[in-house]
DNA sequence: CTAAATTATGAGTCACCACTCATCTTGTCA
DNA sequence: TGACAAGATGAGTGGTGACTCATAATTTAG
């Protein structure tokens, strides 16, 4: 039930690993090896397949990460929230797919995508429902539809590459969709 | 400057390897290998070499194909032309999409981009004209933010899992964004 | 400080894939 | 039809990447 307490240079890798595949996976996509995440770390190829005995799980781990964080930005929008709250959430997250080819995995469907989109979608329904009350949305658009729109942002800004000046005139006709 | 013209064999036996490309590549994504490719066309390894030297030579070969059907129905749709031949063109193309993997290659960068996203973007750029003489257009909006847009589409479609009802309701909030 | 247990190491295994080439087959043309 | 060139064949090559395991190095508890 409890595992035993990791060793303290296994923790202190471990961590290593995790900050390495983010950075490896963000700047050339997840079809990196595992070999270069264990050369970013400092770290032997075994001992990443020790604290991460699949590739899939070491991804797994980064995007329960990723998913938490944007989940939390989302809350901490809504909180302040006006009814602006979704639409800067949703620019925010291309923003930083742009950058970042994390996020259009954690996306995509290879994911273990029912818990993760599921969690995703939660924070949109719920900036989705202070826009609704705000009336800064147009009446009839769904949350899945919202996600969807999200998705598609981050994978064309990502793989077809727009330029930044593309990106936010896109984004902005995108959201010109969702408004009354 | 001419080529030497094709035995029968080998003519025939270039058609059924476009064919089982297609096939392979919609079906499977563009990474499937071409050993699949050769065994759906009933032709060795090797034939498929000879035909196309680099696995990026057949790639080139059918986005060539699949850009001019497409070019060809923007064509036909901007003659018929009621101002709503651009929203057409665009669900048509995301529906197909929907089915057929090698259409997103064709509109990401990872190919001979500049020719061919071009070509279909001159396509985008009729239709919107159109689209604008009629008035079924919001003003402003630029052909590169279409294409942007289509691209997109045809990403989250295919990326993300999406239904055929959600598909609908995606495009359609999408086009919203374009209309007066 | 020492022993036992945990962790790190990295060369090696296995599978996959793009691509080659010596050899055999088939179409074409006189 | 016969002969030659064009084409087809498929086992083989080289390279890559996920994953393993015997051995070495650290940590930690007593």
């Amino acid at each position: 039930m409890s595992d035993p307490p990791l060793r303290a240079d296994a923790r202190r890798n471990r961590a290593r690993i995790l900050a390495a595949a983010a950075e490896v996976f963000d700047a050339h996509g997840t079809s990196a090896s595992t070999e270069e995440v264990a050369r970013t770390a400092g770290v032997a190829i075994g001992t990443v397949f020790r604290h991460f005995p699949t590739k899939a799980d070491l991804l797994t781990a980064l995007m329960k990460d990723l998913q938490g964080r944007l989940a939390a930005r989302a809350a901490a929008l809504a909180e302040e929230g006006d009814g602006t709250a979704l639409f800067t959430f949703f620019a925010e997250v291309v923003e930083y797919a742009a950058g970042a080819r994390t996020v259009v995995h954690l996306l995509a469907v290879d994911v273990g995508v029912d818990r993760q989109v599921a969690a995703l979608g939660t924070a949109v329904e719920v900036l989705l429902a202070r826009a609704g009350e705000a009336g800064t949305v147009r009446a009839g658009v769904r949350a899945d539809e919202v996600t969807a729109l999200l998705a598609a942002a981050c994978h064309g800004a990502l793989a077809a590459g727009w330029t930044p000046d593309l990106r936010h005139r896109t984004v902005a006709r995108l959201l010109d969709g969702l408004r009354p």
